[in-house]
Order: C-alpha cells, then structure tokens, then sequence
DNA sequence: TCTCCTGGCTACCCGACAGTATCCGTCGGG
DNA sequence: CCCGACGGATACTGTCGGGTAGCCAGGAGA
C-alpha cells in the first residue's frame, strides 16, 4: 500500500540497492521539510529543494511522482505516529486515568519532535492531492474516536467528570497540537516536563482532580 | 479657490463616496475570505476574487495595493479583536473566576464567528508581507501577555491553583483557536453552549475547581 | 579495450498568474 | 449639446515554476 513507491522500481530487486533508493527518499523528505517549513509548500520550489541536496530536479523526479505526492510523503507518517500515540493508550492495561496520561504525553512528544511535519500538514492542507487528504482524515477521525472512547471508559470509572466526551477530546486534542505553533525546541522548558504539565491540564479538563 | 474634489481619497473628503468605497472593499474582503478559505491563498488568483464579484481585476487594484495587501486586510483586524476580548476581561471588574469566564466566552465566539479568518491567517502566515506579519505577532504577543497576567492574578486571590501561567495561557489559547479547525456552523451544537463549554475547560485548566 | 546500462544532468516547454498600460462608456456641469 | 473626468474593462507583458525529453558519464562484464 505505499502510497508512494518509485514508478519503476522492481520488487525483487538487489538488497541493497533498495537500501540505498529508501535512504534517498528519506533525505529527499528531509530537506523538503525544512524548506516547506520556512517558506512554505507553494513558495518553495523544487529547484530549491534539489539545490540544497546538491542535485537537480529530475532526480527528485525519479524519486517522488509530483511536488504533492512529496507533500503527502511528509503528511501522512506523521498523522499515524499521533494515531498510535492514543491507540496505544485506548488498548493499554491499567487505569484510565494513568493511560490518558500516558496518552497526552506520547502525543505531545510525537507533535513536539515532529514540529515542522505536523505545521505542514495543518498550513498546506489544501495542497494535498483530494485522495490523500481523505486518507488522512481517516486517521484524524479515528484519533478522535478513540481518545473519546478513553474519556468515556474513565466516566463510566467514576474517574473522570465530564458531560461530553466528544467535545473534550477535541478540546483536548486541540490544546496538545497547538503547540506546534509556539514551541521553541531549546527553550525555557524541557521535552519532558512540559510533556508532563500538558498531560495534567489534560487531566484537569477530563475532571480527574 | 475652493477646488471641491480632490483626486485622491482625502481625509475630508466626500462624505457618501467615502461610504461606497468601505462598501466595495468590505465587499471585495467578504469573496476573497470565502476563496481563499476554500481554495487556499496562492491557489485563488484575483482574477477569481475579481469573477466572484462580476467585477474584472484592476477594481480589486483600485482598493487594494496588492494580493498580501488582501491578505493582510483579511486576518489584522480579526487578530485585533480576539486581542480586544481578552484585554477587555483583563481590565474589568469582577473576580478573576468570572473574568476569565468571559474572556474566554468573548475569545471563541470571535474564533466560531471569524472561523475562515482565522483559518486563513493560520495557514497563510507565510504569505503575509514582514511587516504586516511583525504587526500581527505584536498583538499575538500582547494577547498571551494579557491571558497570562489574568491567570496570575487568579492565582495571587488565591482562586487559580497552577505553577506556570505562561504555559497555561498557552494551552487555554490554543484549546480555543484550534476550534477554527473542527467547528461546523449549525452543528450539533449551538454557539452558546460551545462557548460555555470551553469556558468550564478553561476553568477547570485553570485549577478553579 | 569495447559495450551496454543505469542514474543523473542539461536544456527546454508550457501554462499560469501578478501586475500594468491603455482604452471606453457614462454622467455631471456648463 | 459639448466637454472633461472618472470608474472600470480589455488586453498585454514578464516572470516563474512544474514537469519532461534526450544526452552523457562511468562502472561492470566480456
């Protein structure tokens, strides 16, 4: 199901040959990043993307089909990652309350690492191919639904105090992937304890006091 | 020798033709928001802005300087009065509980009611010339300021109970801005009710349980 | 040393869009 | 009934960027 598989590569190709062809991608992804995330998809030009790689445009081309099949190559991974975060907190042993922590604080290192894919995700939707863009709203969708279904499973414990659950995740939700907007990597808090003081507010939202 | 029409829009100008010309730009911000809002900035040319309106592209000329200028005139003033509602429970009276109750009630019904501004500005930042961007951050800046100084007053009255206001401000900022991203106007539910919600999650980030 | 063949580069095309120079119809005033 | 001015349209230009066709270098095998 790759989404973006170079056109002409044969499945049974050499061992390392394949190596190689995903370590460039991944370079190429790299690059295209920082410059997505400093100029912007539309103003950053593929030129400039090969420029800083040392190379030249047709070699992205052998490696990406289109400028927006980059895009969704920087997009969707990074939705999963947040989709795993909370469904591994939904499926996990022990209390809702001590999941739902452990839920807010691996989202938050998944939005706070990966800062400049989730920005270029939320500034350049539009520029994502329809196809993509519903895929990931798929998994947007199902994040919700099973952060929901936490707060709910911790309501029905007694350990939570909420009227709607659906509305406190996205409040919820809304408060961690915020962050992308004003974290400074390096600033006056570390990864860690701010990590920990989000997963409480999430806590005192959930009325876990 | 009274010439009675200067060329230009001067200060003492014409009364009624001064009111046409705010109508027809006000006009040429309603279409370009929807556009923009719905295609992306760089994705709508004015010329588009321009067929909306049954107008042709230089009248958008006449009333704008340039596209960023459009920009710009689209998401200032919407920043100005999310700065207004959080400046106004920052110097009224009242307890602190109360204030920021309706600091934040006042911030999302802006939010709700300018979504596709605000939405705009989020996405199109980059686009924005230095200057009107710096302008905007400045107001941005005074507004987390203003949150942040009410939050700690609570605190010192002993109605607030947390250890970083700057943070919290943050989070509460951005549990509200980020309903810009899910709200359907006439979902399932109203405007009041929402904005109440948020309010209760705010005071419950705040530790005023 | 000759010859494929693969991977990357040079050089180009084409469409699109911001911004502008110029023209035209209309309307008020004399 | 003419004149001048103004609002707006038509039509053009310059530029820029995504995408492609075709060439060339260099290594591996004979």
């Amino acid at each position: 199901m790759a989404i973006s598989s170079p056109p002409a590569a044969a499945p049974p190709g050499p061992p390392i040959r394949e190596e190689l062809v995903a370590f460039k991608r991944e370079r190429i992804l790299e690059e295209a990043v920082v410059l997505f995330y400093a100029r912007g998809f539309t103003a950053t030009t593929l030129d400039d993307i090969a420029a800083a790689l040392g190379v030249t445009k047709p070699f992205i081309y052998t490696y990406f089909r289109s400028k927006t099949d980059l895009l969704a190559a920087i997009c969707k991974p990074t939705i999963e990652l947040s989709l795993d975060a909370v469904m591994r907190a939904a499926s996990a042993p022990g209390s809702p309350r001590a999941r739902l922590r452990q839920g807010v604080i691996d989202f938050a290192k998944v939005v706070l690492s990966r800062q400049a894919n989730i920005a270029i995700f939320f500034r350049e939707e539009k520029s994502l191919h329809p196809t993509a863009l519903a895929e990931i709203n798929g998994l947007r969708k199902r994040f919700d639904r099973a952060l929901s279904s936490l707060l709910a499973e911790g309501v029905a414990a007694g350990e939570f105090h909420l009227g709607d659950t659906a509305l406190a995740s996205l409040a919820i939700g809304g408060m961690i992937s915020w962050a992308y907007t004003w974290h400074r990597p390096g600033g006056r808090l570390d990864l860690d304890p701010l990590c920990a003081q989000m997963a409480d507010f999430a806590l005192a939202m959930a009325g876990a006091a």
